[in-house]
DNA sequence: CAATAAATGAGAATAAGTCTCATTTATAAC
DNA sequence: GTTATAAATGAGACTTATTCTCATTTATTG
């Protein structure tokens, strides 16, 4: 509770009920999840149209990744100060999707390759996405 | 002409119109691109209804990618033998999207990772995409 | 506790993608 | 080459996700 309202404060954003309950939902549930749930958790709360104002700003104040799931769904995942730098795995089997972090090592190994692909193309490179799709083999029945 | 027909045949998928239509714009046009900008480039030559029917039979036997731009909007690109793999370089100020290919070097020490990662989360990863995000700075006029 | 600007709710509007079904086309057998 | 049959297509209706509009409500500032 007080977390979403330090959040919207500390962002320079009014604070508001749809935007507690929204930012709330996001925390409850702390890995990615796809706008379609979130609506339905927020039924009768936030109206359709705030929920997706609400995602844009959030995305505007750069705490709110989103990205699309196996199945084209828009999905949506809270990334705070906090939080370090991380990937998603993608389960073709449940649709799961799980953060991941790399070995420091690894994303070593990527800054280096970034910068030469950089210079290659004469571009300034400002972010990066690592997608891993798959299936895991214990974690449900849909995927044994 | 004569390559649309034979990769068709090639995956025992029927030779026809619509198919050969939508291979040739997108063997004409190698980058990615855009669901909307193919609808626009076979106008009066394929249905719209055909040509999501096609794209989808192209990704069934696996020769084409199907990914999101900065706007999230479906893009496309014909994957064949021949091309290498690759990733992609975004650009925020135009819009573009480049193939790039990674060092192998890099691309090495990304499979260790992924082994890695398989055995932490007890997954099996078939497949990874690497996105970049930034801004050409020659390319284009917007984005000097 | 006003006044004002900003945010919201409800539902209409738009756009991407899918579905339906009557017609056309490709393929295989003759 | 014809013909039979299954598969593919075109046209447009339909669905669904997202955006837009505008009257009403709420947050913020003095």
């Amino acid at each position: 509770m007080q977390d979403s309202k330090k959040i919207l404060s500390d962002n320079n954003v009014s604070i508001t009920n749809p935007r507690i309950l929204v930012l709330e939902a996001l925390l409850d549930n702390k890995s990615p999840i796809t706008v379609d749930e979130l609506l339905t958790k927020l039924e009768n709360q936030v109206a359709k149209s705030t929920l997706y104002r609400v995602l844009s700003d959030l995305k505007k104040i750069n705490i709110l990744q989103e990205f699309t799931n196996l199945e084209n769904q828009s999905v949506v995942e809270l990334l705070l100060d906090t939080d370090s730098h991380h990937h998603h795995l993608f389960c073709s089997g449940c649709g799961e999707i799980i953060d991941v972090d790399m070995a420091n090592e690894f994303e070593e190994k990527l800054s280096k390759e970034i910068k030469r692909i950089e210079k290659k193309f004469n571009f300034i490179i400002e972010d990066h996405r690592l997608e891993l799709f798959g299936k895991c083999t214990d974690l449900c029945e849909n995927c044994s």
